[in-house]
DNA sequence: CTAGCGATTTTGAACGTTCATATGTAATAC
DNA sequence: GTATTACATATGAACGTTCAAAATCGCTAG
């Protein structure tokens, strides 16, 4: 199965030793235009200084011979490497399934269009993070770094701030509110309080929430809103919180069991998608059908939320912005040492499908029938159906920002 | 909702400006020794120069003094950034939604573990990823470029090549199988023969191919696998056949059509999950049971495979190795550059699951109770599954590589 | 004692930039 | 006509390494 060779490609010369690195260089430039090095630099970094004739003329050289200053020399003279470091969380990382791709793709995007690059590195743990972040600031291989994950305990910032780097973080700095970073978060509260009141504008009065063993900053903060919201409404909560780790199968469990309770709710808000699913899967347990015998909301809007079926309503998360707003503050620090840090929190918004019941079950979907006998409550249920929102499939329930 | 400031963290210095960059230089380590640069430097490079207790004493200070070489000196000095530069796929790319982010962590990782950092960035379409080669390449920014998705009429290897640019690519060179590059590729067509084998292990002898339209060499691979081992097998091909742009929407459009012809198949290969996703829409659209009423099978192993219900049995890509190779092959190629292209091809494995109905549909999914009446010939087909397979849930089974 | 040799260590130069400063040049002011 | 100024360009040095070559050291042999 592994061939090494084929130099049946003929004369194709592969690579030229020593003509790989012979790019053009400023002194090259120089000679060709008649000036001196320090005239091209300047036709880069500061063209104000020149006389509009010498700056074309310049750049017009630069055009022709494709000269882009050495990476290397450059960042040896300036002490600045133009190069954001960051880790590259494992996939489908703590149930965030996909979604932190796409933010990982808007983060390059960002970066390279405010003329930095993104050098990516893999750690499994955060002392394996730290060990990474080490080495690249002694080898004085980035400028700075993003975070991502942020937790209670998170022994990062402490390190980053005692080796006096330059950082920002996606996701607030739990347990440490006043930590002198800079931050971007999403406000999970905001985004559950809308899939309460979303429920709740659906007819839903007993709506449960399906959360983390305590210790998770994000869980606490969108139980918050939930919570907030519940209490608001007015609603009840006793019998109606759940908490379990991540994951499919305790979603499904802690369901299961709530839905056992003295007064099982009608409704379901999720601390993720991965719990959510798990509460479909014990919907469908009891042969219910999540939106109508069950509304269901997820949190993270991670791609298999339209995948499947009912598809999931889900809260997004604003990654792209976030991705942008990140760069930003970074950069605005690394050119401004002496900044404040700024703390932007950002609104998710709810993406409405069809868990939630706000729409007609497709057709096709009800394959059964009628409502399956395990589900004795369903039709009385069913009058809360009737006053059902004016949401249309898919549509987004944006939240002022 | 943007807040910046909160300067109530009272003393805490954030940064000094001018020792961000203190840290250890080799002449710093040198004058703490005693000795001069290059001894420094061959304690690092060449230690077998040193006398074995001036290597042990440099090592020490080094090591106390937190050493490490700046990356814009050595760069600049040895022509080497010990950078690979990669584009980061949109997420979601192609369908294979969530694959390539394992192979990027384990390309990250790979790469880390042989002294290299990965540079990644993100690009829209193949000219953008030239402009920024381009880019990187005239900084000298990077050693060597590590390419995915590779198709017909790619115009990338072609480019790189003339621009003398060392790199490996993730894909064969589809319609230029001598090219003069090296890459490393999973054997989709054995993938595609075994899901064939599999089928037709558990007694069907219809069965069908969910392709893309002409033009895609990943799939005109897979489509070889599964047309030599239907010949093998001595299977009849004739309408079973179905070509469309990649989607899930195309997928349950062409698994209509092809249930709707003269002889419709009872299984079906799929180029992709989400064709194969596409597929189970269209079987649950008649009120059929994917595994019961119809075998499906995906392919790459997307992260929702096994989230959907039922779940999908699908053909996975030894990512990990894929990334592995890679690195080993780029590395090798720096290395030596006079060395001939390597091409590595990898045999993927078949992961059964419910779909393609190997095990017993598990009770809790059948919830109508009896086959609806829009699938007439499921009973008739019924006999095929009492010759079950000896599989187990989500066991593997593997190629002989 | 000294030349010769290998092992070890040091020195000068170079990599390609930008910084800090110096030089030159044209226009303005006295 | 010369001093003053602003503008435009050029020069020397430095960033922190490694390379190439030179210097030093410790031994052995003649």
């Amino acid at each position: 199965m592994v061939e090494t060779g084929g130099g049946r490609e003929g004369g194709v010369i592969r690579r030229l030793p020593s003509t790989v690195g012979n790019r053009a260089t400023i002194e090259m430039v120089a000679s060709h235009c008649g000036v001196s090095r320090q005239t091209i630099s300047n036709a880069i970094n500061a063209p104000h200084r020149l006389r509009p004739e010498t700056l074309q003329k310049v750049l017009k050289a630069i055009e022709e011979m494709g000269y882009r200053p050495s990476h290397a020399a450059r960042s040896l003279r300036t002490h600045a490497t133009n190069v954001i470091g960051c880790r590259l969380l494992p996939s489908n990382y703590g149930g965030t399934g996909g979604v932190l791709d796409g933010w990982f793709h808007a983060l390059c995007a960002a970066a390279r269009s405010g003329g930095y690059d993104v050098l990516t590195f893999a750690a499994s743990t955060d002392d394996e993070e730290i060990e990474v972040y080490d080495d690249l600031l002694r080898r004085r291989a980035v400028d700075g770094f993003v975070l991502t994950n942020t937790h209670y305990l998170d022994p990062r910032p402490a390190w980053l701030n005692e080796h006096q780097a330059t950082f920002v973080a996606f996701g607030r700095p739990w347990g440490a509110p006043n930590a002198p970073h800079s931050w971007v978060d999403v406000d999970g509260a905001s985004g559950t309080a809308d899939a309460v009141q979303h429920l709740a504008d659906l007819g839903h009065s007993r709506i449960g929430f399906l959360g983390l063993t305590k210790g998770s900053g994000v869980c606490d903060d969108r139980f918050q809103g939930w919570a907030s919201a519940m209490r608001a409404l007015d609603l009840p909560t006793k019998g109606l919180i759940g908490r379990a780790e991540d994951g499919i199968a305790s979603g499904r469990a802690l369901t299961e069991k709530m839905l056992d309770g003295q007064r099982p709710p009608t409704g379901l808000v999720c601390v993720s998608d991965s719990m959510a699913v798990g509460a479909l899967r014990a919907a469908e347990d009891r042969g219910w059908v999540a939106g109508r015998d069950l509304a269901i909301v997820g949190f993270d809007d991670s791609p298999i939320a339209s995948l499947l079926r009912p598809s999931l309503s889900s809260v997004r998360q604003p990654i792209v912005a976030v991705a942008g707003e990140l760069v930003a503050a970074l950069l605005a620090e690394l050119s401004d040492i002496s900044r404040r840090p700024s703390r932007i929190l950002l609104a998710p918004r709810l993406v409405v499908r069809d868990s939630s019941g706000a729409q007609l079950i497709a057709p096709e979907f009800l394959t059964c029938g009628e409502a399956p006998a395990s589900a004795p409550s369903v039709l009385a249920r069913r009058s809360h159906f009737d006053k059902r929102s004016q949401q249309t499939h898919e549509n987004i329930k944006e939240k002022g920002a």
